[in-house]
DNA sequence: CCATGCTCATTAGCTAGGCTAAGTATTGTG
DNA sequence: CACAATACTTAGCCTAGCTAATGAGCATGG
């Protein structure tokens, strides 16, 4: 059955139907609270790299400066985010989570793998050893 | 190596990175022309089911009526898709596409695919059959 | 050594997409 | 037949994204 679909184009298809139906599923898990998708994954990124400048935020997210400025703008006034000169370029600013950011990413962190933990748990431990291969060859995907 | 991680939470992790990092990267091999993303879902789930009402097509998309009005009128506005009244009921209206819409949507659909079938040919077959393998426990997931 | 030009960040102003609440028309029903 | 329920739309709000323009700071070549 699934040898048919082995081909780069067809497995393409069904690939990306799956990675959209899933992703919209594990983004409406949203976590009480009011931290949107767009501001958790600035907060996750920022957090993974430690610190970042506004420009480099924008490239790591994938969108322009100022739409970064006012992402950066609604972390910052919940206090998640601090935002402090850098040393020695005055025309930069340094971002960082704020320990309170820290602790709201790793709380939605949670709240958001919980339903796609809960599947998980349905399928069979081959099934499982299945996904946890693919799911190391699309990271790969992914960077390359 | 991967057995460590075929336990349902640390795999939720992994998995829901890649599907997150590999989306964003589909998402953004957007091909020329000016539909959203929105839209082009709209349209392909209207493609795909036919015809549906408006309801239908929110619940599907898993937006509110609110919002499908908005994205509908879009779509028709540049002719991809069609409002018929419905048969036998006065408040409800059917939609579909036309056949331009049609024409549009294939058109989108190969240029979406092609880079994501582009890096899978560089995947040995082996890795290619565990991908197929885990599409479809994928998308059994995302129905479920 | 400073005038000019570049880079970084922000502001201004636009469009799209999402929501809730309210409105309108039609159907169904007690 | 009045009244409730349903389907869709309208109105009004917010977030997210974009480009263009602005302002501040840095770098450099005469």
């Amino acid at each position: 059955m699934t040898t048919e679909r082995t081909t780069a184009e067809p497995l393409a298809k069904t690939l990306r139907d799956a990675i959209t139906r899933l992703g919209r599923r594990v983004r409406q898990a949203r976590p009480v609270g009011d931290l949107t998708f767009s501001q958790l994954s600035a907060l996750t990124s920022l957090q993974l790299a430690g610190a970042l400048t506004p420009r480099e935020l924008a490239d790591v997210e994938r969108v322009q400066p100022p739409t970064m400025t006012k992402i950066v703008g609604k972390l910052e006034e919940r206090g998640l985010v601090a935002r402090t000169p850098h040393p020695t370029d005055g025309r930069q600013v340094i971002l960082a989570a704020t320990d309170e950011g820290r602790a709201v990413y790793a709380q939605y962190e949670r709240a958001r793998n919980e339903w796609l933990a809960k599947q998980l748990e349905q399928l069979s431990p081959e099934e499982r050893a299945t996904l946890a291969q693919a799911a190391e060859i699309l990271q790969r995907v992914a960077r390359g």
